[in-house]
DNA sequence: TTCGTTGCAAATGTTTTGCACCTGA
DNA sequence: TCAGGTGCAAAACATTTGCAACGAA
């Protein structure tokens, strides 16, 4: 691995995701930054999103289907995916550890990190389907 | 949602699910069920997999990068996936039912279903990185 | 000066779709 | 008969990559 060269887009990057309590996609991140760097590619965009992720700066979170999303918030947290309209919520709930031990005895290989997902239909789309049924 | 009619196709795909042991991607069940049927198309292997993704009857696993997978056995069960290889192991660990008691106080809506899936290296690819390092 | 980084565009890989024909109910 | 399913090919997406120019150390 080649040693890290300052950037500023890469900083700005990191930076947008960490002060969004969403979870965008490499197309939003692309199309945010614009208004800071017009001339920035989606190809950048892209290689530092990979770059980050694999630094372990932020987190890749594949929801089924579509574009993968992206999540700046590294504290522990789970979440949950609404099945209807894709929206991401963070959830927080304990007992994590304890899965996490039961999880190394049963695995063959060594646990680096574990990702937690609920689905399910969020309230705001469980409300306006009961309008339209 | 349309009435489901018999597929030759469909039953060849679920019953090819319910076999493997491993989670095979859409261009691997195509390839595999060309033998039984020579003429069967991509797209028709997507749309079924799809249907019975939405149907409940098999489960989608987006590991990061690459094509999804796909899992027939719908026994509550997680997966370890290696960084390294991208093979997907299945494990099982006890605690969910807690941890789904969790949840459903945290959660913005109601769960259906939750997937769990922990990330490392297997003990495969770390003997053999041992071995070139 | 060196080598990582960028913008751009083309290429790649995965999945979806339109359409005419086929098939199960 | 008729709505759903299929094969085929093209299209749509998401993501990666080659390359020449740029910029940080």
């Amino acid at each position: 691995m080649p040693a890290l060269k300052y950037s500023r887009q890469r900083e700005a990057i990191r930076h947008f995701l960490m002060t969004r309590r969403d979870h965008p996609t490499a197309e939003t991140v692309y199309t945010c930054l614009r208004e800071e760097f017009p001339n920035i590619s989606l190809g950048t965009v892209y290689r530092n999103l990979t770059l980050l992720a694999d630094l372990g700066e932020i987190q890749r979170i594949s929801s089924d289907g579509g574009a993968e999303h992206f999540d700046g918030d590294l504290t522990p947290h789970q979440h949950f995916i609404c099945s209807r309209c894709h929206r991401i919520y963070d959830i927080r709930i304990g007992g994590i550890g304890l899965l996490l031990d039961g999880a190394k005895k049963a695995a063959p290989g060594r646990i680096e990190s574990c990702r937690l997902n609920f689905y399910g239909v969020c309230e705001q789309c469980a409300r306006s389907s009961k309008d339209s049924q």
